[in-house]
DNA sequence: GGTGTTTGTCAGGGCTCTCAACAAATTAGT
DNA sequence: ACTAATTTGTTGAGAGCCCTGACAAACACC
């Protein structure tokens, strides 16, 4: 099972009782919790009529679902209609919950979102963890995510899920292993090895795959294919693909930063030429800023200062930059024919001296589809995406599988 | 409902204990397809054991499969084991079977194959279609098809689908509209204004996508992620994620041909500068080749002749195509992460000469993962996977849904 | 020929949905 | 205030589907 994929049906294997009423669960669970949250809520003949199910059957379904702790009956609204009134139901904000945990270059942070997919607690701690022992580093997540756990009880809550996000590579088995994760010098982690309680240990998820899903979660109108492109150290994209996270054949999807832009291009750390990484990796930027050198603190940060002073040489980077990022998003587009792009990670911090050169070069490339220069956008949750998604992932996962949750 | 994709389970919507038989059968219907013909054929209690049913449950279902013409119960064999011997199963090679029509710019196709996926009958006419009313040439396929139906019926089968390949677009909506097909010169044709007989009216479908999907269909162990590209007079690629064909959020997914491969390079009809197509297409070869003005016939057959024959202007222009189109896969590869890359079309006939220069640029460029250069390999099917893959389209359809077949 | 093994089928039971009927709770009308 | 109409939620009967357990049938082995 992989972050992000709906457990339903393995699309070969027979099909059992269970799995009928499992489906029918998640059916009516995502009606309530898709229905806008300012009008009237829903009943059970509500839900009935909208899902096509019968009111005996909706009946029975909400029945087990407020067991688990996944809905409550509301109060008794005043509908101002005709005959009797239902009863309103809603998404649980009490029980259920999801822990998000993540590791960056310099900060630990912590997430937990109830049922509603709506946050109830952060945490961040600024921490230098590159080249720190990832024992060490883990143990502190440990504690920050027992913090966590307390917190969660004096909310109510019940922490049903544990997902870390890391800025490394995570293989698609389960396993809970690390692969690499060069910006914190990991090779090979199995969380579980360093964890202090085997019972709370979390499955480690790509940070860029966790922010691309928080994007798309947490839209209203969600575009269910797009390319989420994510830039820290590397140039990564998360491609969500009918509103599922592709990781490609082995888990390298969305490989971008060494698209070939300009096939005879300097040559790259890869061994090609002309990757995307060296108009638009972090290094390259700040070399051609002039910024090499910049002393301690976050370089993002900095190019975003410059940029907004008017230093020339910045500017000229970033427009640099986006041209290069607007070639390899044209093979994109052209590629995936997405409903929208959007530039996360740091990119997000850069938007508005990247966005003109990067539409720009799309206008001129992408002709032979209609292509709208509104659907590449900067990410709407930025930096906090990644832990967003790791919170949310453990909420939609018992969303499309209410069974997960205990029976009451 | 499009090609390719499987009916299941709308993702949202209510399950049913229809559902729950649908999938049944479905999975007996292809343990027994699944099965290997050199193998000892299976039984009921074989096909329980391996797919997690019960005996009682697959005899049941074994009987709506007889009774709908899906499967038949061979000869006792002689098995050799004690015990009972089994009833051998089989997939039904009578009844059940899928017409394929195909408009090529230059020749009409048919081709019947009945649930076994075996080709039955075959038949092709040349013809010129570019610039021919689009009625005269569907009610010369309608003619064609009546002759398939009537051939079907003295082999003893039942088309149960009719699936027309078309070199042009075909909307992802339902319709049954071939929006534009440069090369006949159609635009916005309804197929079913021009068919004499509304019940046989065929669905069209795009031909690079329907030999994509053959491909994938005849493969021994298929590959479940690759792209497939398809040279004509443009040069498309078909995307198969998972086993299903991906035509993007709007559809034109696999645009490889715009894929901006030297981004200054000459400009392009479609607007922009440096598509593959100024390097790959077919008039950007002939015109490198020295063979711009070449006289009738196959120019892809002049190509590869004068290739045979070691023309030197002609293997550079291919030596040139065959880098340009490394590096537009390079950035499929990159972004899509697939198991395989395969040539179809044009290029299937010209893969000995491109093959060499293409892995050469994939192995210099793609080094960010493994790649191996056998992952890239011509079609198999060739010039007949339109065909095929669209008299295939039918039976898949049928055994992911068998309800799809008259009950008996 | 008897025994053991495997196969296919049947009857009983459980789960889940649908259908039809009904009590409960409210609005509209007089 | 009281009745009629309307809508909701629940209940019991019924149907569909799979599972369990049992059993006859058909074969190999001794």
């Amino acid at each position: 099972m992989t972050v992000g994929m709906a457990s339903r049906s393995a699309s070969s294997g027979p099909a059992s009782q269970q799995d009928m009423r499992r489906q029918n669960l998640a059916v009516v669970l995502g009606a309530v919790a898709g229905h806008s949250p300012l009008a009237r809520p829903l009943s059970r003949a509500d839900v009935a009529g909208r899902v096509g199910l019968t009111r005996a059957a909706v009946s029975s379904l909400v029945d087990e679902l407020i067991g688990r702790g996944a809905l409550t009956e509301a109060a008794a609204t005043a509908s101002g209609r005709v005959g009797r009134p239902g009863r309103a139901l809603a998404v649980s904000d009490e029980g259920p919950a999801g822990l998000g945990l993540e590791i960056g270059v310099t900060h630990l942070g912590a997430c937990l979102v109830d049922l509603r997919g709506e946050p109830r607690a952060w945490r961040r701690v600024e921490r230098e963890n590159a080249g720190r022992p990832a024992g060490e580093v883990l143990a502190e997540v440990a504690a920050l995510a027992a913090a966590m756990e307390a917190e969660a009880a004096a909310l109510g809550l019940r922490v049903e899920g544990r997902i870390l996000a890391v800025p490394g590579v995570v293989p698609n088995e389960p396993g809970g292993v690390v692969e690499r994760a060069p910006n914190l010098g990991w090779r090979g982690v199995r969380l579980a090895d360093h964890w202090p309680d085997a019972d709370t240990v979390p499955e480690p998820e790509n940070e860029a795959n966790l922010g691309a899903l928080a994007e798309y979660w947490n839209a209203g109108q969600p575009v269910e294919t797009f390319v989420h492109v994510s830039a820290e150290t590397g140039i990564g994209a998360a491609l969500v693909i009918d509103g599922r996270l592709f990781r490609g054949a082995r888990g390298f999807a969305g490989e971008l930063g060494h698209l070939p832009v300009h096939p005879d291009g300097p040559g790259c750390a890869c061994g090609a030429r002309g990757c995307l990484e060296q108009y638009a990796g972090e290094a390259a930027v700040l070399r051609e800023a002039g910024l090499a050198e910049h002393g301690p603190g976050d370089a993002v940060a900095l190019l975003a200062e410059r940029a907004g002073a008017g230093h020339p040489p910045t500017l000229a980077a970033l427009d640099r930059a986006g041209r290069a990022l607007g070639l390899a998003l044209t093979s994109a587009v052209d590629l995936i024919d997405p409903d929208g792009l959007v530039l996360g990670g740091a990119y997000a911090d850069l938007a508005d001296w990247l966005l003109p050169s990067v539409r720009a070069e799309l206008a001129a490339r992408v002709t032979v589809r209609p292509w709208a220069p509104e659907a590449l956008r900067p990410s709407a949750l930025g930096r906090r995406g990644p832990l967003l998604g790791a919170a949310l992932t453990t909420v939609r996962r018992i969303m499309a599988d209410p069974t997960l949750l205990p029976a009451g």
